[in-house]
DNA sequence: TACGGCGATGCCCGCCGGGTATCGCCGGGT
DNA sequence: ACCCGGCGATACCCGGCGGGCATCGCCGTA
């Protein structure tokens, strides 16, 4: 099975719809229709029922679609992670906002370290981390225990530390020296913020949807959200978003994490001034 | 970038020669190299240092080599479990000789439940099954826990038991009530048995090498080694090799692992005979 | 009944993947 | 020193396949 084939059949499985496919493909829908039907045959099994009024997917189908897609996904992080092999420098992924003074220390150490290469910063979007890794788009990225998940990925300890809750310097509740997770809990003035699943959507509810911590910061000074960070985000808070210890909100470690197996020179290296050793 | 350029590569990566990829490829040289330069080109990078003696891997190929291979298994399973998802059936796999007596209720109970489909059970060698689950040539297979690794896998637990030496008839030992792992260990007259590692390939020591229990039940009858077994191999021993209750031995855990998000119709069936739902 | 949407089919073409022959380079044997 | 042999790269050619265009067949709907 070629890449190409796979690329066509999720692209047909994706639209139910072989002329959006091949819209979405930049091709035509004779040779599209051909290219599965020879898929088709060349499996032994019906992908697709074509019903007069539209395409469905059968029990193979769904099969493919969802083997077919980890294993393009696979392909494509063979490819990304080959390109930059074969360049200097190291990727790294860091969620914008969040370990500010964490990431530049670790760098500092880093770059003062002999052999150092170039290092990409890569700033994103909350739960975004690992996905980039597991397409290969970048080496290395700091998650945030227990937000992040590190499931099939080599992992290394940096930091432990608690959490504050950022409210807006006028609510009443910013005065207090410190809170609970059950103070914070159905605000209704100040609704919880919505952060995005490992799919990049957004579950339901009365608050904001946030992307990323400049905009969470921003709603919380405007007085429509509040947020449980941890402390270290006091060193870069505006004067308008005021910081109140959470004494049960649960401990925040920031790690290291790379996919298994791609201990690479330079990431040896970073992981070594990670840890101070 | 297409399965095929992955084969070539990983097929001149793994024999550092030109020609010899070619020949096992089933093409011819000149085609190959023009295929491997263009996806050197297309990547960007540099695979393969061609030294007037030989060829040899840069650093980027070693990583496309790597990571091509796992795309090209993700490809191969997509495309294995495509294929059999399109016909009825579930593919089993179980260690040959092992749990025959669990396998034979397991499935008389499966048969007996209502939509049972017809089960292939597919006897392998020591350590295949995870490979096999993996490469999406088998649907569910029955492993013995700590001996089979269950990792990215999920289980469902289906009976625990102690564990016996299995020893030749004419042996010492043979004669003993109950053993205890010491008394077996460095015995000279009889070698630990060397078993496959993931792999395939067997360690190194004075023991034979082993596939299968068959070949095991023989070199035992034959004076040659002894094994620690789980109890239930007691009820298929032949009259030459004697069991021995081993007291300090781990339990053993039968269970039956699956692909996670592979639940299909047929495996829940299964499973809910197992579990004797 | 006529029309429109959709997938399948027929037909053609250009390109690319593959084969054969040969070259260029280098290292070793005499 | 020279020649030969092994190996990868290059030159050139060809056939098949992937893709485009036009059209058909089917069916649901207005």
């Amino acid at each position: 099975m070629e890449t190409r084939e796979l690329r066509y059949f999720v692209a047909v499985a994706e639209e139910l719809h072989f002329g959006r496919a091949a819209l979405r493909l930049g091709m035509a829908q004779p040779p599209l229709s051909r290219a599965i039907a020879r898929l088709e045959r060349r499996l032994g099994t019906v992908l697709l029922e074509r019903d007069s009024r539209g395409v469905a997917l059968t029990g193979a189908g769904r099969v493919l679609l969802r083997e077919g897609r980890t294993a393009l996904e696979a392909v494509a992080a063979a490819e990304a992670r080959t390109r930059r092999a074969g360049q200097p420098g190291l990727v790294l992924a860091a969620k914008a906002g969040a370990s500010t003074d964490l990431l530049a220390r670790l760098l500092a150490a880093y770059e003062a370290g002999p052999g150092a290469v170039p290092v990409d910063v890569r700033l994103c979007q909350y739960g975004e981390q690992g996905r980039l890794l597991r397409r290969g788009e970048v080496d290395v990225a700091l998650l945030h225990l227990p937000f992040d998940s590190t499931a099939g990925l080599d992992t290394e300890e940096l930091h432990t530390e608690g959490q504050v809750a950022l409210l807006p310097a006028a609510h009443p509740l910013a005065a207090r020296r410190e809170l609970r997770l059950a103070d914070l809990a159905d605000l209704p003035d100040l609704p919880a913020p919505r952060y995005p699943r490992a799919d990049g959507t957004h579950p339901d509810g009365p608050g904001p949807a946030i992307r990323d911590h400049a905009q969470l910061h921003q709603l919380i000074a405007l007085g429509r959200t509040c947020a449980v960070l941890p402390e270290s985000c006091r060193t870069q808070l505006r004067p308008d978003v005021t910081p109140v210890p959470v004494l049960d909100a649960p401990p925040v470690t920031a790690v290291l994490a790379w996919p298994p197996d791609s201990r690479s020179r330079p990431l040896a290296a970073l992981l070594r001034a990670a840890t101070g050793g």
